[in-house]
DNA sequence: GTTGTGACATCGC
DNA sequence: CGCGATGCCACAA
């Protein structure tokens, strides 16, 4: 569309982000940088410049999630949910999943770490195989 | 056109 | 292991 290059990951990611996250099963929780490492770079972008920031993206893009995306079982990789005005409502979705909470507010993403979707889901969505 | 900020991740102390 | 500082793009005001 410009100069810069292809395409930037806008709508396009976003739409790869909500359809990754809607596969994350109920008591289930996924930080975005993992969600955001699914989806492959716009053709042309420069790997390590997408590599820093598709965590970013896939944040900005729970921001503006229809409802059908279970946008609570998405936090940091740090296990905890993202300062903002209605983490305390995420928190409550989550413990009603059965996702339990720490004293430090955290979550152990050892045990309630989603692994990612299958690769046959991947393959059959037009996700390239992750390296 | 410029300025400020973000639903992150990572490195350093 | 925990908190603070840093990087860096896109987008809204």
């Amino acid at each position: 569309m410009d100069e810069r290059g292809p395409a930037y990951p806008s709508q396009e990611f976003k739409n790869q982000v909500w359809l990754i996250v809607r596969q994350i099963p109920a008591g289930q929780v996924a930080s975005y940088g993992q969600i955001a490492a699914f989806i492959p770079p716009s053709p042309g972008m420069v790997p390590a410049f997408f590599q820093a920031f598709k965590a970013r993206w896939a944040g900005s893009a729970m921001a503006d999630c229809p409802e059908d995306v279970p946008w609570q079982r998405v936090i940091n990789s740090q296990g905890m949910i993202s300062p903002r005005p209605g983490a305390q409502n995420q928190r409550r979705l989550l413990e009603a999943e059965g996702v339990v909470f720490d004293a430090k507010q955290r979550v152990d993403l050892k045990r309630y770490g989603w692994a990612g979707p299958s690769p046959a889901w991947l393959a059959a969505n037009g996700f390239p195989k992750r390296s």
